[in-house]
DNA sequence: ATTGGCAGTCGTACCCATTGAGTGCTAACG
DNA sequence: CGTTAGCACTCAATGGGTACGACTGCCAAT
């Protein structure tokens, strides 16, 4: 329905306006692109592609700035995805090497996500529920203490401290782990609560309150872990690219810092078919994002997708680029995922 | 060597300067406080004032701000210590209340200092180095993992996950568990490395390389924590103080992202007579920070300092308040320690 | 459908005069 | 001798006025 000149122009608009950041004219326009018309054509096409809500400029007298609208048909229908530049895949390839633990991989990732793409980059913990129990353990560090371990199959090993009120013995924490570990192992977490349904009977009426003390904790954690974890880098980025925001960054900073807005926002983004998810600008749910576009990715562990990255920016951004870094950094996280 | 009231007119030059935001001149400084002499007196108190560079004039006809030097007078000789209000009191204690695991203590703290000061928060993990192991675990988690567990006096237990390249029996795991109990329990984390030195040998030929992975992974953890951890809080709060920072805020928000140079600033950081230690402006060693304050306290376990936590801001802040509630929070943090 | 031309709009930059807060100095005062 | 009133001076900030220039939108010609 839209010619496809319009679309030609459309895509030199944000190019050019993503370059220089100033309202594009229809002279510079013609200028720096070969189209092969004069710019008073190109004006009309301006003014047709203004109609659609996919241009406006920002004063009478001034050139024209891509509408959230305008980026969006952009990224759908404009705009390839750039391949990555050869330093860019060795740097991914440095990065990533010689981690072993969860957190270190998750750590690294986030930064080299972040230095990728300068932008404030984001990656979700894999959510405990989608793995399955490994192991429970049981340690006793004090007379009256004891550290309950969860090991899943998602390299994610949660641990916290139960304080009792009494001394407990050895013989009970022994019996109190193995009938654990008998009944948990292999269960998949959200299968938890109900495999412990009756597990406190199993014990001697004496017993029982510090069972029950001890499954607490246990579900506590499972619990707690539904609402998962983000860690983020290069908040920096937005500082940089301030000019870009319309508002103050500081309603954006307290919303990234705050863990539950930012699980909110990424909660709600399903991958589109290219894999990636965006959302540009009043897209977003949220209006301290309004002039933010934020790109997301899952990645996987053992062919299920286990959480998401992403990078957070203005919705002045290279797209390109950072939907290939964000589709890019999630294949290898997926990948070096695998090897553990 | 200054005069009395010298000091005074630099007193209220401070305290006018932060309230307004604005230089400070001899005018309004006798309508605001009523010193019993005329604006021409306290110009001549100011002259002398900037002559001891306390005070400067941004340009040659405005009033006159606090130089470092003048806030670092300002603090050292006549800002006493506010006293919280009990609004803020109250939240203190509610804010910590109920809390078990010293992540989610540190993490609390941190937001609550934040919340207190309006300032970027810091909270530094207690240093491992400082702690004595209580036990070692090993758990088997498949074929050819274990998990290590490194259990410390300052309720902080590190983990890491070791891969064998070929599976790895049941007995051999008790035996080497065994061992690293019986050699490690009690001693001090410095003495570990010591401690460990013919450890190997106890065990036959074939055995020692798995032997050496795990006491390496032991060594790398214990070493790997030496420069701890901080956590942040508030950063949004940069943002919103933008105008009282010279520069851009973003060196300043790549700074504090990176761990290592928030290490080695707060590492420097040696507490004053009165438990807190500040550094204004350009006494902060890192010229990201040269407008800058940073207010940093120790906090206990045990009787011993074991990591310190404070605030960074704006030189151009409440100084009485902002070390009232370090150090107010420091005490609380080092009285809920206690009670684990 | 495309184009050149032209009037009209508006933001930006610049100049310039005015204002006012604040200083430093000096001479007078108690 | 400390204190004060008075005064000349400085300089950032403000606001009006003007010129400039980058655009657009439209119209008539191609």
């Amino acid at each position: 329905m839209i010619p496809e000149r319009s679309l030609e122009v459309l895509r030199a608009i944000v190019h050019d306006y993503i370059e220089t950041s100033q309202p594009v004219g229809s002279k510079s326009l013609v200028e720096r692109h070969s189209f092969g018309v004069s710019s008073a054509t190109i004006r009309n096409e301006m003014a047709l592609l203004e109609d659609e809500q996919l241009i406006i400029a920002p004063h009478t007298s001034s050139g024209r700035v891509p509408t959230d609208k305008g980026y969006r048909l952009f990224v759908d229908r404009l705009g390839e995805v750039k391949p990555l530049s050869l330093p860019e895949r060795t740097a991914i390839e440095t990065f990533m090497q010689g981690s072993a633990d969860l957190d270190e991989i998750l750590g690294r990732t986030v930064r080299l996500l972040a230095q990728l793409t300068n932008q404030v980059a984001m990656v979700q913990y894999p959510s405990l529920e989608k793995g399955h129990v490994k192991s429970v353990e049981l340690i006793k560090v004090a007379e009256n203490q004891l550290i309950l371990l969860l090991i899943t199959d998602i390299s994610r090993v949660q641990q916290h401290l139960i304080q009792f009120a009494s001394a407990i013995d050895e013989d009970f924490v022994a019996t109190l782990r193995a009938k654990l570990i008998g009944t948990l192992t292999g269960a998949s977490l959200s299968q938890v609560v109900t495999k412990l349904k009756d597990f406190t009977s199993q014990f001697a009426p004496n017993r029982e309150t510090n069972v029950q003390l001890v499954l607490d904790t246990l579900l506590e954690q499972v619990d707690a872990n539904r609402q998962d974890k983000v860690i983020l880098a290069g908040t920096a980025n937005l500082a940089k690219n301030e000019d870009d925001f319309k508002g103050s960054i500081s309603p954006m900073l307290e919303a990234i810092e705050e863990q539950v807005v930012l699980l909110r926002l990424i909660q709600e983004m399903q991958s589109e078919e290219n894999g990636v998810a965006l959302r540009i600008g009043s897209e977003n749910a949220l209006s301290e994002f309004s002039s933010s576009t934020v790109v997301m990715s899952g990645y996987e562990k053992e062919g299920f997708e286990v959480a998401k990255l992403g990078v957070l920016g203005p919705t002045r951004m290279h797209y390109s680029e950072n939907i290939a870094a964000v589709r890019a950094v999630a294949r290898y996280l997926t990948q070096t995922l695998g090897g553990l």
